[in-house]
DNA sequence: AATGAATGAGATTTCATTCAT
DNA sequence: AATGAATGAAATCTCATTCAT
């Protein structure tokens, strides 16, 4: 709806400079994602971005520095876009219910902001793992917060069958494998994908506060 | 012990084609594993290998050609060895916690081969989507198809809280997201591990299948 | 106390254009003397300068212009220096001692301009030959001068073992050699030095027009 | 006379290492005289060693080690003349002049190493100094030793007037610059210019040696 | 008078790939 | 069967220079 920066947006000529970078971090975003960080080159950028190759350098530095930019920006839209969808005042379930809707809003509506974060920052050799696993980091720290807070609450002490952030992990997980599936199955909505997954894990882990456990065999 | 490629093995001569393909291949999934596919240089796989480059060109053709068949064989080699660790006979609870057994002795014993399949060919913008979205894809079936039957056993219908693909999915993304956590934690065994993945999911499919539902609110 | 364009000049506007020509000269021999011609970028000299690019081309002209100005205002003062230096009323030795003096003063006192002079201005493959060249040819002239005259004066032919020419480059190389050494041994006075040079040279000067001569065996 | 790299070499194929190397080295001497190390560009070296840019990277390394060892090369080259040249047998009057007389015959028949050398290698901030700085020095202290060893066989200490050292630094550049002067009057013989050194200097230092002294006035 | 914004052109360097032996 | 030698093509990045305000 939006120009997001789809097209070249026709050449404009002298700018101010805080709108061209935004042109430029708009462009760099798109292409990263459509090739990931090592086929990207800074010629298609400039080429989607409208701007020459060296107003990139000036502004925003060398490909990794752009990179970094990126994924920065995003990982920062990533986790607005989820502390304001999680309402504090709520009970950790209904939290957690409206973190992972807030979570695939932003998918659905920042598909490629999304791939760069999930994709394409895991490849480049750790070089970004601070900027990314800072967020993810982030992410699992939060709702291993709720997972606490909702254990501890009903009495839940630390047993064999359950770590707090191992379980925090593959929560995340699943959500981020839900989200790529979402990809190609556009025509669920995000209210349904968050209750699957609620479905999925907060009956599991209810059971495991209320004592139930399963065991090989 | 085992030969697994770390040192140029000697510049041997004359060795039968199979062998030196193997060679290759290990050398291939060392560095890919290392620097991603694009950062990979034909070159250091070469050096890698101790097999000049025409022999690797000759042998396994171009870098995407190489580099798929890492995938194909690392794909492989997993998927047996998971379908070796299930045994179909169990129920299907024991026939997933083996699975996931298998899975998580795989990774620890060869977290190359891991790394390549499930970091480094995601970024190759789709161009191997196919080789690993296969692997993917078996994998998600293989559990859908746990899930299904132990589902209709009991007697539950397809559910707007409920979707088997993806439940399977969410499980896989859990599944590998704890593999990747687990590399940084290598102190717990893979049948813990394994135990926490089935206390969240099963626990909870199970409420589902007894027709608990959580719902917002 | 003196500006010597070590700060950007606090980037004052609407200075009258001989003043910010001035600066802007400062700045690159500054500049040019760090990196040579070429590794000089317009962006240090504008920053060093405090003055945007666009002036310096609008008053002083593209790079190659400028470097030759800087070369020429260093050359006049070098030349002037030394001209006041020398007293003419003087006999050719005391004429060319305190000729070595003041060169030797101007060097201490102007290094970054002697730098550009002497090595800077050599590398640029002879496009500024002439600037330098023309200098270097004075300054040998106006020895040659002295020791010709001092050798006709005492009667001095034109031998086999003697050039006059030759000899004045022989002397303005090995004033300049020891200009250089004199950068990295600042505790030898300027007059100290000049002797030396006078010891080697006066006196071999003189055995010669005295008739002594070298010869090999 | 000899084939010296002067035109592309035919293009001839498939040259063993060594081969290429010097041809290369031999092209790049040639271009980094010509333009100095900063204007030189790789595409000309590659053209005039009638090779293609990766063989260069290949073989010498990158832009910075190629002219490292040019410089090394000649400065070798330059070195070892002049020390077959000198007689260590012969006094130090004649060891000196039969020096000199190498120095300039390597200078007349390598005037393109002698350019590199002399003048290139100064503008590179530093960067090599090491390289020239060595060599330099090396033939400074070769002078020094002789200036030194003459001086102290007929007994002379250490005087005001007169700094070892210094001598010698004055001695070589006024070489250096009659080898420049020299450059473009090649009608003058290599014994005719190292005896008009030699009677500047030696006889100078002989009055030096006997006590007589210049002082001003 | 003065400059922020902008770029065309060209530099170095690397890499996948193939001959010729 | 095996490789050292070789390159076309393309990537990143920089710089001198100018426009539009």
């Amino acid at each position: 709806m939006t120009d997001d920066g789809q097209r070249p947006p026709a050449r404009t000529r002298r700018l101010p400079r805080a709108v061209r970078e935004r042109q430029i971090l708009d462009a760099a975003v798109q292409v990263f994602s459509r090739h990931g960080y090592h086929a990207a080159s800074m010629d298609e950028v400039s080429d989607v971005a409208g701007v020459s190759k060296p107003m990139i350098y000036a502004y925003l530095g060398a490909k990794e520095d752009l990179f970094a930019k990126c994924i920065g920006r995003e990982a920062a839209r990533l986790l607005e876009a989820v502390r304001t969808g999680v309402h504090a005042e709520l009970p950790p379930d209904m939290q957690l219910w409206h973190g992972l809707r807030a979570f695939y809003r932003f998918v659905a509506e920042h598909r490629e902001a999304w791939t760069v974060l999930h994709r394409q920052a895991l490849t480049v050799g750790g070089q970004f793992a601070g900027e990314v696993n800072a967020l993810r980091k982030r992410a699992i720290d939060l709702v291993a917060a709720l997972v606490v807070s909702a254990g501890t609450r009903q009495g839940l002490g630390e047993a064999a069958e359950f770590s707090g952030p191992a379980l925090a992990v593959a929560l995340v997980g699943a959500a981020e494998s839900l989200a790529d599936w979402w990809l190609d199955h556009p025509d669920v909505s995000d209210g349904v994908l968050a209750s699957w997954l609620m479905n999925l894990v907060w009956l599991g882990f209810n059971d495991l506060v209320e004592g139930k456990v399963w065991r090989p065999q």
